[in-house]
DNA sequence: GTCTATAGAGTGATAGAC
DNA sequence: GTCTATCACTCTATAGAC
């Protein structure tokens, strides 16, 4: 029986630890006992250490943020995409109870060790969600400061649910970001 | 010739380590090369360690808003001191280039040692802008939703800012949210 | 002499690299 | 597991104000 374990499924694992942790937090005993995995197969699986680590760790979340999120606004019909978005958004990060790694490593020197990611994932956001309230009908300029001002929002009500130890609080101030976007809607179906 | 410093001119410079590298990223040798002062002077303020330190940090912070922001707020004239913390937030996060420590804290198991403190802070600013609000004519309701998008706001916009290295970012959404909640308004002069 | 502030060598533990 | 560097922290010594 072969061990199973394969870096790809390394990856979210050490992606829990630097997300609750930081980077500095992320000890290398305390990724391998919430891990399982050894000194060893880490340094096999990533042989420039902990810098490697995090860096697969944001590839990995850009990836899937990609995939489920920034393609379809970037692609599918707006509406639907951005409805899809905010449910996305929400079990992602479990309703609250969980924050936003590229948040967090942005916050402190960590973000001028990984300023390209960290910038472009967020960039990317953005980008995409203009463009698709550009195709449901909103002026370029407004649709740009309205996807600035969810982005913002989002990783605010993450920050805030935290602090106060409040998941609803994420929700609640997700509700209230649609609401306020939805109340700058052009029209109900332009696409 | 007295040597000038004292505890309350050392807890600023302390505070920011702490906001630019987070609680482990704060180690005592970037504290004593970043403060100048010595292994011995800072145990000598602060003779539970690094944590005392912290905890003064934040304390000082509070204490910063509290004189600054929230005392306006509960007392003063609403409009007035909700016009006033607009500039006084923008000034004290150097319009986008610096963060918010108790946001720091909160985002990784920092806010574990610190729930009390960092909880406090938001609980408060969140308290005494609602209750500017309701004063302003607004629905307690809807204040009180109000004053939460509006910290939560402020900062995912300080997130943001620095996740894009974009400072202008902070200033842009701060307009918005300000733009936002007077939009919400009831009247011009309730008082 | 007393006291507060300071300096920094030295402690065991643990970090990340390999 | 082994390495060196560095962690938070302790402790002794001392400078200068009273």
């Amino acid at each position: 029986m072969r061990t199973v374990f394969e870096k790809a499924d390394a990856i979210p694992l050490i992606a829990e630890v630097f997300r609750e942790l930081g980077y500095e937090g992320a000890t290398f005993s305390r990724i391998t006992a919430r891990t399982g995995l050894s000194k060893g197969s880490l340094y096999h699986f990533f042989p420039d250490g902990k810098e490697e680590m995090a860096g697969a760790v944001l590839a990995h979340i850009h990836g899937w943020f990609e995939a489920h999120i920034f393609t379809p606004l970037a692609q599918g019909e707006a509406g639907e995409a951005i409805a899809w978005m905010w449910q996305a958004v929400a079990e992602y990060f479990h309703g609250g109870g969980r924050v936003c790694l590229v948040g967090v490593f942005a916050l402190d020197e960590t973000r001028d060790r990984f300023a390209q990611e960290i910038r472009g994932y967020f960039v990317r956001w953005i980008d995409v969600l203009s463009e698709a309230l550009g195709r449901a009908g909103m002026d370029e300029v407004r649709a740009r400061a309205q996807a600035e001002s969810v982005v913002s929002g989002i990783q605010g009500a993450l920050v805030l649910a935290r602090a106060l130890d409040e998941p609803e609080v994420f929700a609640r101030t997700l509700a209230q970001l649609r609401a306020g976007l939805e109340a700058e809607w052009p029209a109900p179906g332009v696409a």
